[in-house]
DNA sequence: ATGGCGGATCTTATCCGA
């Protein structure tokens, strides 16, 4: 059996759970990293969680906004959480599983939105977005020997012409702006890490994870963008054989989150 | 530009997301 690890942002787990439930146990991830679970840790439904047999949890949550918790049914050890930008914003959570015989690093992340407007003199959350990912760079860039890692989530950044369904008609538009797309392609570099989704699913092709709740028709429309997703370092990256983005979640129930689960699989030596 | 919606809370109004 593969290692299967799952990122998720569902926009409320407390509105969301038993759609995380009926994810569960149709997908069978061993490991799903959620973001903008918008409730304190205490509030986070962990019984719910624990009956699914995600008996391991490690949930960093905050009041209102972001939070983050990545829920396993293999043991979670070596859990952390990494302040950025000298805020308190509960943005990420880091775990590890094993895996092979080795610790797997699993780092959970919800990155800046970075509000409307493309200037950091004019926007300070588009300067928070900015200054968060320097400080992701610096982070990475400094270990970046060091393997049997994996970081997911919601990174808010469509990086590739074909990640968002007008090139053209995003370059001005927060999550797909040269500035935003080249720091996030200096992390990935620096880092050493892999795109897992577009090893499998070429980048010739068009891919989102996202589509707006404002459009009439998101299945139509189809005005996606992909904000989500999997990186892993190149030891791990060699390991998975395949990679799903779900679009049929966008469309699950009567409120589904505006973003869909990605699962990537990792098979054993 | 899709921004014509949806979530949480200080709830019938406001902030935030992207």
């Amino acid at each position: 059996m593969p290692l299967t690890i799952a990122t998720w942002n569902i926009n409320s787990i407390r509105l969301r759970a038993p759609m995380v439930i009926d994810f569960l146990n149709r997908f069978k991830p061993d490991v799903l990293c959620l973001q903008e679970i918008k409730c304190t840790s205490e509030q986070f439904p962990s019984e719910t969680f624990t009956s699914a047999g995600y008996v391991h949890q490690a949930v960093h949550g905050q009041k209102s906004y972001h939070g983050v918790a990545t829920i396993s049914r293999l043991p979670l050890t070596e859990i952390n959480s990494r302040q950025f930008c000298n805020k308190q914003d509960a943005r990420h959570i880091s775990t590890r599983v094993q895996f092979d015989g080795n610790p797997l690093e699993i780092h959970n992340f919800y990155v800046p939105a970075g509000g409307d407007v493309p200037d950091p003199d004019v926007n300070d959350k588009f300067r928070h977005k900015l200054d968060f990912l320097d400080e992701m760079h610096q982070w990475f860039a400094a270990e970046n020997s060091r393997n049997s890692r994996v970081m997911v989530g919601d990174f808010n950044i469509a990086p590739h012409a074909n990640d968002v369904w007008s090139h053209k008609q995003l370059l001005k538009i927060v999550s797909h702006t040269p500035i935003e797309t080249e720091k996030l392609d200096l992390i990935l570099a620096d880092g050493n890490w892999v795109d897992l989704i577009r090893k499998h699913i070429p980048i010739e092709q068009k891919l989102y994870s996202w589509w707006s709740y404002r459009a009439r028709n998101w299945d139509i429309s189809d005005r996606g963008r992909r904000l989500d997703h999997i990186w892993a370092t190149p030891d791990i990256a060699s390991r998975s054989i395949r990679a799903q983005v779900l679009r049929e979640a966008r469309g699950w129930g009567e409120k589904p989150s505006d973003h869909v689960p990605l699962i990537i699989e990792l098979s054993h030596s």
